[in-house]
Order: structure tokens, then C-alpha cells, then sequence
RNA sequence: UCCGGUAUAGCUCAGUUGGUCAGAGCAGUGGACUGUUAAUCCACGUGUCCGUGGUUCGAGUCCACGUACCGGAGCCA
């Protein structure tokens, strides 16, 4: 057996070592025997090879060992990496060592078929699958690109609480919990934190965890998911609009050119995404109503768009599409006014393409301390709790704006993931906790 | 919470008008095979037909209720 760092490598850099003996440590992914070779599929997360286990080479006991490997067996190969065109990958081991840790017995998730309830019951067990594995890397993709993005473009990561007194927004059903005898709540976004953050430093973004205790079940839903959240300073509505159509640019970008294999295993169209470039389609709310209008809905102007009107409208671009000026009724009481028209909210929402809806909302903030303390009157909303926040108003308000990116729904789209539960590792549903 | 659907072997499913209907494929085990790609070939096993009650000479099949799951609506990222 090779020991030694210098020698145990990782799959995906099974390339850069050829014709070296090395160690590779992982388990069993499939194996299979014709007579006296055998092909040992050894996976490590970082990507699967083949391992050609030869009865001359490893002597009549080690292949007798090899016969009894079951799938997902912990195992230690050691051998030669050589160039093969008949291996997946291009590259194969001439396995002249191996060391068992485990042996797996009676894995559940089998190489064939299997239906999302039995896969997610086995969630702990099936994110070791390819697929899976393609997903979860091409999530990290997304945050690192996020991240990257605002990093270099001079903002500040600060954290906001996730137990907090007040509601948020009003609108949703909260998870409750109890601190010392008070109420309190988890977060269901951090965006007045983050205001206040940006005030702070100028420009900063928030990402974390969020809760919705929604009894949602859709394929865009989830009790805890992850949010991105910007908020800039000295930023109208539509400089808003720009940074966001430039940040999934970013993102989509960055998928395309680190994660080619993942989309590929995904069977992913590239040629969809790379159409995503800034700028997107802007049309506004009353806009809209026309487009779903013309095409056939019965649709009153005032009220929110459902999923089928969503799906319609982005189904009629083939980038994203950012909608600005909602009526003021439907949206949340710190976005801005629209001067030219006091019904209208300067907020906008971004639909991401091929059905999969919002992916992003933000808007201006109202910034003046007057009209926000008549708005949380006027939304009775509880004033004393919001203090702190009128506070931004008070000392050095400024014109301020910014949103909030829902990640799995955007690894869900640029995944093209029939469900967000496949976007993070546990996720957690209505009717659905463990594991 | 509301609407629609599903529930049979470890997994994916078939099962006719209610009458040898307890079935297939895969997985598993044993064997053959020195280039397999979800390998192939031979042999071997498996059941609270979701639960309770009802109709019937007879129910996996029909009915009622319950449970679990799936999809959708509302809410939103």
C-alpha cells in the first residue's frame, strides 16, 4: 500500500498524476467482474474512476476480497494512473493494492430507478448520488459567484439575527419560538438589518437562512431556505435593477464556465443559459396586465400575479424579466412611492425563465421619516418596535435600495430541477423533517 | 386550509367485468466469462396487497372513513 500525503490524491486530479502510482481513498460505486478482471467504479465526491482490479496482478486472495465489494464500500485503491480511452473520464487505475474500511450492506438506493418519497426518506444516503453531487456543486458555484460578485464590487458581508421580535413584513405566517418568556420569531428575512447595515458601510449584503412557516406545497417552496440580500446606499430603483441583472449575469457565467461537467450530468440545456447576458427585459406592472391580458386571462389590474400568470409572462422572453411598479396595495410598507404616480411602489421582481417564476424581489426604500411612520400606521404595524429602523430615517437618511435572491430557486432554474427540494441538502417542507 | 391523484416484494411497477392473481424487472446470493460502461448468461428468494369497517358465496379489485405521500391553489424567495 502507498502511503503518504504526497501520494493520496483526489479524483478530479487524477488527470494531473498520470502514469504516477498513487493512493485514492472513497467507496464503492458500482463494480463489475468478467472472469478475472474486475472494474471497480471508485467515487470520492470530487468525481468517480475506474479502478482495473486484475486477479495475476493482485494475487488469487485479493481477488477473491474484490468479488465481495458491495456498493458504497469505504475503500482505500492504490495504483497506477494511466491514460485509457475505454474508461469514463479517460483515465483509469491499474489497481495493484486496496484496503477495505467498511463493507456496505444492503445499500438502499440501487443504480436503478427510485421514487422522490423512498429518496427523500434515504436524503442522507442519496445526496451520495451523481446527480446530487452535480447539484450541491453547482450550488456552491452560485454562492461563491454571489459572493465574488458583491466582494468585488466593494460591498461589505455582514450577518443579520435570525431570532427576532418583530415581523418583518407582516404578510407571512412565522416560525415562533421562545426567548425567556417572550415571544419571538425566526427570520423570515434580514433586510432591515441589512438596511441598517448599509448605513454602516455603504454597501453590504446579507446571506443566510430564512423561515416561512407557510404550509406551501409547490415545487418552489420551502419552510428554510437560503437568501441573498444587497443593500446599497446612495442607489435609486433602477441603478437596483442594474445590480441585479448583472449579478445573475455574473452567476449564470460563472456556472457556465466551472461547472460545464455538473450541467452536463444534469443534462442541462447550455444553450438556454447562454443567452442570459444584462440587460434584461424591464416592463412594468400595468404592463403586464396588458401582456396577460392579450393573452386571454382574466386579469383585473390591482392584484397579484398567481404562478400561471407568472409562467406566461416570463414564458414570453427568454431572459429574465425584471417587473417594476407594483400597485403599492399589494407590496410592503417600506418600498418607496413612485412621485409620478402615488399608487405605484418603485419595487421590482425578477422572473427567471422556462416557468420557474420569482427569483428575485426588491425595491426602493422609502427613505423620509414621515411618510414611513404613516405607512407602518397605516399597515398597523407595531411603531415602538420599529424605532431602531425609523432611526435610519432620522440621522442622514439617504435614497436607498436593494433585494433579495431566493438560492434555491435559482439553483432550482439554472439546475432546471423539477422541485427546490433538490437544491439543498436537507430541505425542510411542510410534511417533510427528517432527516 | 381547500382541490385533484396515488398506496401491491428491499426498489420501480403490472394485476382484465369481483372468480389459481400473489406476478415481472431490478437489487441481493451462488456460478461462468481478461475490457466492462445501469455488462451479459445460468440458478435461487421474497408479501400485514396502507389501516379499519362494509357490500358479496367470494375483495388486491367495489363502497365509506382514516392515515401517509404526490401535484396544484393561497403566501412568497
Amino acid at each position: 500500500m502507498v502511503k503518504g500525503i504526497m501520494n493520496k490524491i483526489l479524483i478530479k486530479r487524477a488527470n494531473e498524476h498520470q502514469d504516477k502510482t498513487v493512493l485514492l481513498n472513497g467507496w464503492v460505486y458500482n463494480s463489475r467482474r468478467s472472469g478475472k478482471i474486475g472494474f471497480l467504479m471508485l467515487r470520492d465526491g470530487t468525481g468517480i474512476i475506474q479502478c482495473i482490479v486484475v486477479k495475476n496482478d493482485v494475487g488469487e486472495e485479493k481477488f477473491e476480497q474484490f468479488k465481495r465489494l458491495t456498493q458504497e464500500t469505504s475503500i482505500s485503491v492504490s495504483g497506477k494512473i494511466v491514460k485509457n480511452d475505454r474508461a469514463p473520464g479517460g483515465f483509469e487505475i491499474q489497481t495493484s493494492d486496496f484496503t477495505i474500511h467498511q463493507i456496505s450492506v444492503d445499500y438502499p438506493i440501487t443504480p436503478k430507478e427510485h421514487g422522490t418519497e423512498f429518496l427523500m426518506s434515504n436524503r442522507h444516503l442519496w445526496l451520495r448520488s451523481k446527480r446530487q453531487n452535480a447539484i450541491i456543486k453547482i450550488r456552491h458555484q452560485i454562492i461563491k459567484a454571489t459572493r465574488d460578485f458583491f466582494d468585488s464590487h466593494d460591498f461589505t458581508l455582514v450577518d443579520t439575527p435570525l431570532l427576532t421580535p418583530n415581523v418583518c413584513e407582516g404578510t407571512t405566517t412565522l416560525f415562533e419560538t421562545d426567548y425567556y418568556g417572550e415571544k419571538v420569531f425566526l427570520a423570515q428575512s434580514g433586510q432591515l438589518y441589512g438596511e441598517a447595515n448599509a448605513f454602516a458601510m455603504g454597501r453590504q449584503y446579507n446571506f443566510g437562512p430564512t423561515f416561512r412557516a407557510e404550509k406551501s406545497k409547490t415545487r418552489r417552496h420551502l419552510l428554510e431556505f437560503w437568501m441573498v440580500e444587497p443593500e446599497i446606499t446612495y442607489c435609486d430603483l433602477n441603478e437596483n435593477m442594474e445590480w441585479a441583472e448583472n449579478m445573475l449575469a455574473y452567476i449564470v457565467a460563472q456556472v457556465l464556465e466551472h461547472k460545464s461537467e455538473e450541467l452536463a450530468i444534469l443534462e442541462r440545456d447550455i444553450s438556454v443559459l447562454e443567452k442570459i447576458t444584462a440587460p434584461f427585459p424591464r416592463v412594468s406592472y400595468t404592463d403586464c396586465v396588458e401582456i396577460l391580458k392579450k393573452g386571454g386571462f382574466d386579469f383585473e389590474w390591482g392584484g397579484d400575479f398567481g404562478s400561471p400568470e407568472e409562467s406566461y409572462i416570463s414564458q414570453q422572453f427568454d431572459k429574465p424579466v425584471i417587473i417594476h411598479r407594483y400597485p403599492a396595495e399589494i407590496k410592503a410598507f417600506y418600498m418607496k412611492r413612485d412621485s409620478e404616480n402615488e399608487d405605484l411602489v418603485l419595487g421590482m421582481d425578477i422572473l427567471a425563465p422556462e416557468g420557474y417564476g420569482e427569483i428575485i424581489g426588491g425595491s426602493e426604500r422609502e427613505a423620509d421619516y414621515d411618510t414611513l411612520l404613516k405607512r407602518l400606521k397605516e399597515d398597523d404595524l407595531p411603531v415602538e418596535e420599529f424605532q431602531w429602523y425609523l432611526d435610519l430615517r432620522r440621522y442622514g437618511s439617504v435614497p436607498h435600495a436593494g433585494f433579495g435572491m431566493g438560492i434555491e430557486r435559482t439553483v432550482s432554474w439554472i439546475c432546471k430541477l423539477p422541485h427546490v427540494r433538490e437544491t439543498i441538502p436537507f430541505p425542510r417542507m411542510h410534511g417533510r423533517l427528517r432527516p
